[in-house]
DNA sequence: CTACAACTTAGAGTATGCTCTAAGTCAAGC
DNA sequence: GCTTGACTTAGAGCATACTCTAAGTTGTAG
C-alpha cells in the first residue's frame, strides 16, 4: 500500500504541511498524530495517509479548534468507526462555533468600516486634493 | 461634562464591559487605557468616554488585533488628531486581515461541512430509522 | 470601635501552543 | 577514519494575554 516513495521524512512533511519539525514531533507526543512508523534507523517515515490527517488537523486548527478538542477528536478517530456519531457531533458543534465566529467578525468589520469612513472624511477635509485659496 | 453619575467604579465598568477588574487594571498598566481619574480615596472613577474607549478596545480584540497593535493604536490616539491618517491606515489594514480571516473561516467551514455530510451518510446507513429484516 | 466590602499596588503565577536546546545516533561522502 | 547533516530524545524556555495573590488603605454600617 505504501511504497518507498510514499514514505516521507519529517523534514519533507514539515515542508509540505507547513508545520515545523518541532511541531510535528510535539503533535505526535501529545497524541494528535498516532505514533509514526520508523525506518530501520529509528527515523520517522510518514505515509500519505499521515499527511492527509495532518492536513486535516491544520484545517481544524484554522477554524480555531483548541489542541485539547483536537486531542479528543484524534482519540475518537483512533477508536474506529463506532465513534463516528461522536465525531459527527463534534463537527456539527464546530460548524456552529465557526458560523458564530464569522458572524461576530462581520459585525466587528462593520464597526471598523464605520470608523474608517469617519476618519476618511476628517482626513480628506483636512487635506483637500488641491488647496483652494 | 461628567457629573457624579457618569463616574463609575472599576467593578461597575467590569460589569458593563465584560472585562474583569484585573484586566481593566492590566490594560491601564500597559497603556491601552489612559490613566483613569481617581476619587478622593485613590479609587478609579471611569467616565462615559472611558467606557466608550474600552468598548472599542473590545471590538478591536474581537477582530483578533493583538495587544501590541492595540498599544500602538492607543498611543497614536493619545497623540491627537494629527495621527488620524496613521490610525486610518491601521484600520484599513485591520479590515483587510479581518476580511481574509473571514474568507479563511468560510473555506474551512466548507471542509467541515463536507466531512459532516460524509459522516452523516455513513451513520444513517449504519442505523436506519426502522430496521428492515 | 470594629467588621466588612471595595478598592489599591507590585509582582508572581497560569494556560495555551508552540519552539528551542543539549546530547546523542547514524549513514554517506571525502 | 572523520566530518557533515539529518535525524532522535527528554526536557527547558518562550510569547501572549491574562489572572491571581498578598499586603495594605479607606469609607460605611452596625
Amino acid at each position: 500500500m505504501n511504497n518507498e516513495h510514499d514514505r516521507l521524512t519529517i523534514q519533507q512533511v514539515a515542508d509540505t504541511t507547513g508545520l515545523s519539525v518541532h511541531t510535528l514531533r510535539y503533535y505526535e507526543r501529545i497524541g494528535l498524530i498516532h505514533p509514526i512508523g520508523r525506518a530501520e534507523n529509528t527515523h520517522r517515515r510518514y505515509s500519505l495517509e499521515d499527511i492527509g490527517w495532518i492536513n486535516f488537523l491544520n484545517k481544524l486548527r484554522a477554524t480555531g479548534m483548541s489542541i485539547q478538542e483536537m486531542q479528543v477528536y484524534a482519540g475518537l478517530q483512533r477508536l474506529g468507526d463506532e465513534t463516528l456519531p461522536e465525531r459527527l457531533e463534534m463537527l456539527k458543534r464546530l460548524r456552529h462555533t465557526v458560523e458564530e465566529r464569522i458572524a461576530e467578525l462581520q459585525e466587528n468589520l462593520k464597526i471598523v468600516n464605520y470608523k474608517i469612513d469617519l476618519y476618511q472624511k476628517i482626513v480628506s477635509e483636512q487635506t483637500p486634493p488641491i488647496a483652494v485659496p
